[in-house]
DNA sequence: ACTCCAACATGACAAAAATCATATTTTAAT
DNA sequence: ATTAAAATATGATTTTTGTCATGTTGGAGT
């Protein structure tokens, strides 16, 4: 049972409001969890009875299209709480959330949280500010969504991954996406982002190398 | 000053978990405006220091995308608050709020809404569920913008318009929207609605009689 | 009733994106 | 190391959607 005083979740989300005494209580409620790469930490539909602590590693939240195809909706990396929208509404989950590497997550009780959550002014106040926050992004998404091109929304997908998750020392973007994934963020046909990718890498926007990105020219991929 | 105690907002939001006294106060510092067809309650950006209560009418929540279209997010009707968002984030505004017909609106001042909030967790706990059921809409609409083809979201947004609005005695949509506001809604431009309400006319789907649509087969409409 | 303007409608064409087919490369398993 | 399977890539084609041009209609205001 190990302590929840200096996890880097307590210091991003959240839970930052908890006092020493709830720290201790959490500390001994929560479980901890490994979730394999390609393992969903929960699935669209399920009841979900708690929230999920991300320690380490990045998830997509995805829902699956009645055509078949998986729209990955966000991407939620370390530091970050899960399932609140769930909890607070009382029903399942919309989104699946899926391991894109071996994440360390751990799971609170929606007992507990409920008990911060009415104790604790400063905690529920940032799960509002924090749902509000993901509601205004959602809005701007669908903007995005209905009014740009296949072409601007990959371009956008590329900085924000580039801005989000950094770069590795060869300067390539360091989250691991499939063409499949990637296609699936900006939603489009695997084969257009496949296309678009090959066009941005011609015209010098970036380069590929395997399945490695990397952006050589971000000033030109903004104005894309 | 006109009592809240039987307004039709206080029946159908958050509001009705304020007790009498609450309502006392809410009556006392609340100001009544009118809001006419076309006009707009809040603009995109602006800071909304309240809430805003819409007691009659309808209105469009619109964002401007940069290529200078006007993408409709959402319609909000009577019963419903506005602004909620934007107060708790303590941020300004990021969408617009423009009257389709003549409205009725009240607005409260941020001052007063915190109170309750504090003072009441019926209330607080009302307005986070309504504002997780907005995320969980936009969730889900995005993902239609993203995967579903123009023509799909056009029969979707019909079936929407007829099961949230109704239908007059000669049983057209009541919601009167013009071509091009209905292109903001499903993201198109406004000759791919107009062509695609024409084909759906021609196919029997729906009937147009001047500005006039009626839904004729819902059940087609479905499958589209 | 008439006029004018904006909204609606439609055709022709261009551009964007999806689909289907088929290579090629990478990765994982034996 | 070899092979099979999966992922990536590209070409050819069709479908969808946007754009531009132009014509038509319906109302608001005189």
């Amino acid at each position: 049972m190990s302590k929840c005083e200096q996890c880097i979740v307590r210091e991003f989300s959240s839970l930052k409001a908890l006092k020493k005494d709830e720290l201790l209580r959490l500390a001994d409620c929560k479980s901890s969890y490994t979730i394999k790469k390609g393992e969903p930490i929960f699935t669209e539909g399920e009841n979900v009875q708690g929230i999920f602590c991300i320690k380490d590693g990045v998830c997509k939240m995805t829902k699956l299209s009645p055509n078949g195809n998986e729209q990955i909706v966000k991407l939620i990396t370390k530091g970050e709480l899960l399932g609140q929208r769930s909890m607070i509404s009382e029903e399942p989950v919309n989104l699946s959330a899926v391991a894109l590497d071996d994440m360390q997550v751990c799971f609170i009780p929606k007992a507990e949280v409920m008990k911060f959550f009415n104790e604790n002014n400063g905690f529920s106040m940032n799960v509002m500010r924090t749902i509000c926050g993901d509601l205004k992004e959602a809005d701007d998404h669908l903007v995005t969504m209905a009014q740009k091109s296949v072409k601007q929304r990959l371009a956008e997908t590329l900085i924000y991954l580039h801005d989000t998750f950094g770069i590795n020392e060869d300067k390539s973007l360091k989250i691991k996406l499939s063409r499949e994934e990637l296609a699936g963020m900006i939603g489009t046909a695997t084969e257009s982002c496949i296309r678009l990718l090959s066009e941005f890498n011609k015209s010098g926007l970036i380069e590929l190398s395997g399945k490695k990105i990397t952006l050589t020219n971000t000033e030109k991929l903004k104005k894309v």
